[in-house]
DNA sequence: TTGTAGGCGTTATCAG
DNA sequence: CTGATAACGCCTACAA
């Protein structure tokens, strides 16, 4: 049986109230008292129980997910993680709140942010562009004791507390790594795609992949970024013509979250089946088509731990606790058409 | 504010001890009250909080686990894996015992099995091999009602509750995927270096790659399981044999747990930088072998989600209540030089 | 068949 | 500075 207060109250000759007191560490307690019940402690080998803990303390976290409202089909798979978790949140004392903004409407975003404050939220995870405006409402809700992380893609320059992610330039790195081992030694070019340039994590996958290519295989040409923009239109007509004017291309690397359009193309192109594509994210649609071979490998994270990640993180935050590193390191995770779930 | 029993016993206009009684499913209610109780319940938006039950209940869990005391650097993964769960597992009420037993001594693991029973133990994971002793010391503990999980090599007769481990026979078609598609066009032969025709894993792994190696590959050739039984001289021994007596040798698959002895002839032998080496289960040895090249991809299952499966499976089962299957498959990783944590 | 009262391990309030 | 005492949400004898 795991001794108790009690056991340690009766131990240290103090009563329960005492022994609370040093245990949180709360003042109003003789350093001799205190020395006492230390003691005791750490004689009967004594652990809180945290569930009980946080049942008398009626401790909740109001927790406020920001995503944006994008056509990439990650943030949907985002999404679904997210009321996944939700789902048994309730045991973790913990109400999660989905705010939405229109992809690309920094202002949307910023009114979204200004509806939260200290009062109605414990923590904020934010998936967005590091825009100024976003910023400045970071840094409001900050300054109002708010933690907050950003999800997925980084946002350094605000003081966020955290990120949640993988590290972007591993990921490129992995994505150029197999690229580089898929592709033969045969020389020939590779197509870039990347959603935009002013997403962070874009940025830093292409860096990555920049690196190991000509580390690793000089002797593939890496061609200059396309940005898609996620337009599906962009997309289909950018890879056509890159697919017509270089017959030398032996494979594309999807950068961004979203890859329907790319697969669309490929999935009718003749030469689709010679290319080695290599794309982030699983979703319904790179599942698909690992399945079907229009794709190699994916560089994925999982959407669950990333949820659960952030949401131990927000609480530890609010708490005013420490954060065990390695348990929140999110994994680079590879996935062919053999360990396809 | 979450509505509580009591909320619900006032809106149903009887007692906590009642609503209590139909929450839990419990006989010595009408009918009639079982109906007003459960409308309420749904009306109100009632979820129980689990904690607080488990705190009223003061359910423990006293859980063993089965490990071999072998060579191989798997097993020392998983056992710190372990130790780290049992750092945490006083706050699930969990209490685990690891009980280890020499490797390929099926009479010491019966005795082991022997000191379990239901009167000492709420559950038990086992990682061993399939056995005839094995099996029937396990009919025993499952007559006697407890509830068993077999830990990363499946022991189907034994009528085990559970697997938790990767779908062994998909693990060898991703090392057969990797091998292929790395290997290049040249044509060439393929070592299979098993630890043991014995062990189940090893088996399933096998016919996994050749599977993928016959379908997709036909143009490799696959050469005969060698068993090395975890022994380092005749892992050398044999290793050296086949680099020398065929210099087509293009990839080795490393089926078993351990790599340590494969990896240190590979470091030294001149051929190894052409050669495609393909090894299951991340440790120490293996980490170090993709960083520096020797080993170009790990086919693996994360020793962390295997341990805190198994609990999880084990508790629910304990309780009688049921498993979410989704949340308990393990996935198969790859592990690569750029993505190594 | 139903209700009362006490307890699980912790925290928090209010006297002393 | 310290100690009773009453919660927190649920379970469980025992009594009615």
């Amino acid at each position: 049986m795991r001794p108790t207060v009690n056991d340690i109250a009766k131990a240290a000759g103090v009563s329960l109230a005492t022994v609370d007191r040093v245990l949180n560490a709360r003042s109003g307690v003789t350093e001799k008292t205190v020395q006492r019940v230390n003691a005791a402690i750490d004689q009967l080998g004594y652990v809180r129980d945290v569930t009980a803990a946080n049942l008398a303390r009626q401790r909740r976290y109001r927790l406020a997910f920001v995503l944006p409202e994008a056509p990439e089909l990650f943030v949907a798979t985002l999404r679904e993680a997210l009321s996944e978790a939700g789902r048994s949140s309730a045991a973790d004392r913990t109400e999660i709140r989905t705010l939405s903004f229109p992809a690309g409407n920094p202002h949307a975003l910023v009114r979204t942010l200004r509806t939260l404050n200290a009062g109605n939220t414990d923590g904020v995870a934010i998936f967005a562009p590091e825009t100024p405006h976003v910023r400045d409402a970071i840094a409001r809700l900050k300054s109002d004791g708010v933690p907050i992380v950003a999800l997925v893609s980084d946002l350094p320059s605000t003081g966020r507390d955290h990120f949640v992610g993988i590290d972007n330039i591993a990921g490129g790195r992995t994505a150029g790594f197999l690229m580089g081992k898929f592709h033969g030694k045969s020389g020939g070019s590779v197509m870039v795609l990347v959603s935009s340039m002013q997403a962070r994590d874009n940025v830093e996958r292409r860096l990555g992949f920049d690196q190991v290519m000509a580390e690793s295989f000089p002797e593939i040409e890496v061609l200059p970024s396309l940005e898609s923009h996620d337009d599906e239109e962009i997309t289909a007509r950018v890879v056509s013509e890159v697919l017509d004017a270089r017959p030398d291309l032996t494979g594309i690397y999807s950068v961004g979250h979203g890859s329907r359009a790319l697969v669309e193309v490929l999935r009718t192109h003749h030469r689709a089946r010679q290319l080695t594509i290599v794309a982030h994210e699983l979703t319904s649609v790179t599942r698909e088509a690992l399945r079907s071979g229009v794709i190699d490998a994916v560089v994925s994270q999982d959407v669950g731990h990333v949820v659960r990640s952030a949401l131990r993180v927000l609480r530890a935050k609010s708490d005013g606790v420490g954060i065990v590193p390695a348990q929140e390191r999110i994994r680079i995770e590879i996935v062919v058409r053999e360990n396809l779930s």
